[in-house]
DNA sequence: AATATTTATAGAAACATTTAAATATATCAA
DNA sequence: TTGATATATTTAAATGTTTCTATAAATATT
């Protein structure tokens, strides 16, 4: 994992909205739809469309196309890296 | 720890110059001053003292004062607490 | 085919971050 | 005490991010 992979994560997990959102995926396994978090954030959903993208770029987020819905989970092996690189800041 | 923190730790740790100074802080435990980090960045110093700031304010940096020069070093607890909740994030 | 629903993109305004120059503060050394 | 060194603060310009409105694209429903 490069630093600038490093940099996108962190930015990525750097916004209130962003991390509501990766929670929200989190909490309901692989069954979060974007209409969902629009409903669930004080935003317009071009702006939620926006951060789920920058999520997705990052890597975090993996998209599932189902029809005209998108289902969202959790990029383990990525968030695992992320988490790697931490923990040999740590030690 | 909370999202504030959290947000804030993320936004610390996403820029390229922040990620470097933390690196080098990591490497020569406890021995890093800001004029070396200067010396290593090309940035000027009142850049690198606000960046500095900020990964203080995240919490991830300790800094200990030795006259004139300031030392810095990883706060192991905070990052360990910014991992766990990412530990959590990917179970 | 026409209409509704879901997500994405473009463009612009508001806001935040990054950076440097100038300056200030604190400490050391002569 | 005067001058040098290390770090911090202020201010302002440049750049980047966030958010919205308007609109487009893709798919479903009738």
């Amino acid at each position: 994992m490069k630093p600038k992979d490093i940099e996108r994560i962190s930015k990525a997990l750097g916004d209130p909205n962003r991390l509501r959102i990766i929670q929200e995926v989190k909490k309901n396994t692989c069954s979060t739809q974007c209409s969902h978090i629009v409903d669930m954030l004080d935003l317009a959903q071009p702006s939620v469309s926006h951060h789920i993208k920058q999520l997705i770029d990052a890597g975090l987020l993996i998209a599932q196309k189902d029809g005209r819905n998108i289902s969202y989970s959790i990029d383990k092996e990525v968030l695992g890296e992320y988490i790697s690189f931490l923990n040999h800041l740590k030690e």
